[in-house]
DNA sequence: CGCTCCATTGATTAACTTCAACAACAGTGG
DNA sequence: CCACTGTTGTTGAAGTTAATCAATGGAGCG
């Protein structure tokens, strides 16, 4: 497979270049699987402010907004994937969410971003004026209205979240978060996961240590239900994968 | 101290009647504390469409929205508190979120509600349809940022949450726990928390178990943070407090 | 008064973390 | 090209936290 997404509809919508793929370093020469990171049900809620800022690029694992900077604009995710991260005083670290192209992340901050951003692979985004935003929404009603609705989807997603961090095993988180990612990574025709994140992003995600992480990974390998390389996991037996997330009653 | 209100704000901006705490059964006769169920940050979202549905009661307990509902409206708390709740299949329960007078809960659905509405107290609140929102939303531009602003602060506080399930030991889960609800409970003069929960409600809130929380709450007691007595928790050293809550790097 | 529900405490168990070691892999420089 | 090195992923053993199981006491209510 090389390195081509698997439908046009980010570049499409974002009006995103064609050579960013490799302007990033993310493609390069030869038969690469690239992770397809869009988010379809995210696509598309700043295209109206498109040209009023230039796309910048952070390579991996560098900062693009610190903890508690001050919070004047948010930022757009053009190509790649990026997480919010909170450290506490002692080390600990809480990965809020991770964010594919298209996502906005930071918007809701008030005065200070009380999560950082980091870029999980090489990033390309465009910074955005939490003041821009707000003047669009007071004159756009139909860019009001997106917002709204991306609202609410984030904060659908934060209420998920709170189950599975408040309520589930070891063994659940993992697989919801699979379940999540293959859903977000649009992994569902080969349902192969190239996971841009590492173990110790997994586990900050999923309030779990790396250990932990591995062993549940592990575990779903030996059920069969999964087969993992590293950063790539298929999965094999969706039905089992969803089995063993225990999702709420319905 | 008699069954006033310490401040008259939610009164005065819901156009609430003198005569609810009697008709819901919360101030009664005596010299009883009534709690501050308000919401500074929160008061007034729905102000504009006050008009537009009645004010009902529900007991202590009763169920206003069910888990998986057809979502075609949401709700504001008038007076009392409740909760949003999730059950997993196997009894597990995990609470969203404790809301007061003025708040608004179930917007955010799309669909269904995927979290259930219960009543933590007797509970006066007004229906209010999602298009009902999404009408004055999109004809009124102040209606609008309000609810940006009240759906931005949902969020942080989201987040918030995230670190405390996904990082935090039991100590530290209620400590701020108490910290939070001092807070929302406007409890900043006296330090006097009445909690409208019970254990269970906070347990299954900071994704605890009952006995844990209890634990808990005695340890702060052995050092000489809080009293407890039953609801009624006293906050004697509120920067300990804050101490044994572990924020984050500042 | 007796009942139920709730809060609390104690004893034991299970789940996850911590500590430790090692293997696989990528990147670097000779 | 290959040795060297640092990072990441994985597994094992021991330790800790919180859950589970169990029992008691107290408040509220019919």
């Amino acid at each position: 497979m090389l390195a081509t997404y698997p439908n046009s509809s980010a570049a499409d919508v974002l009006g995103r270049p064609p050579d960013y793929a490799g302007a990033l370093g993310i493609g390069g020469a030869g038969p690469v699987v690239i992770s397809p990171l869009v988010r379809p049900d995210r696509k598309g809620l700043l295209d109206t402010m498109l040209p009023s800022s230039a796309v910048q690029r952070t390579p991996r694992d560098a900062e693009i907004i610190a903890q508690d900077a001050t919070a004047d604009c948010c930022l757009q995710v053009v190509e790649g994937c990026v997480r919010t991260v909170r450290l506490l005083a002692d080390g600990r670290r809480q990965v809020g969410d991770f964010l594919f192209a298209g996502d906005v992340v930071g918007w809701e901050a008030e005065g200070r971003h009380e999560f950082a951003v980091e870029a999980v692979t090489a990033v390309a985004w465009r910074r955005v004026k939490l003041a821009t935003i707000e003047s669009w929404a007071a004159h756009d009603a139909a860019f009001a209205r997106r917002l709204r609705a991306y609202a609410a989807a984030q904060m659908r997603q934060g209420h998920d979240r709170l189950v599975v961090l408040g309520r589930k095993t070891a063994i659940e988180r993992i697989a919801s978060f699979l379940k999540d990612m293959k859903q977000r990574l649009r992994a569902a025709d080969h349902a192969v996961l190239e996971l841009p994140m590492n173990r110790c992003d997994i586990a900050d995600y999923l309030g779990l240590t790396v250990e932990t992480v591995c062993r549940g990974l592990t575990e779903l390998r030996s059920q069969g239900i999964i087969s993992v390389d590293r950063c790539r996991i298929v999965i094999r037996d969706q039905s089992a994968l969803i089995a063993a997330d225990s999702s709420p009653l319905h």
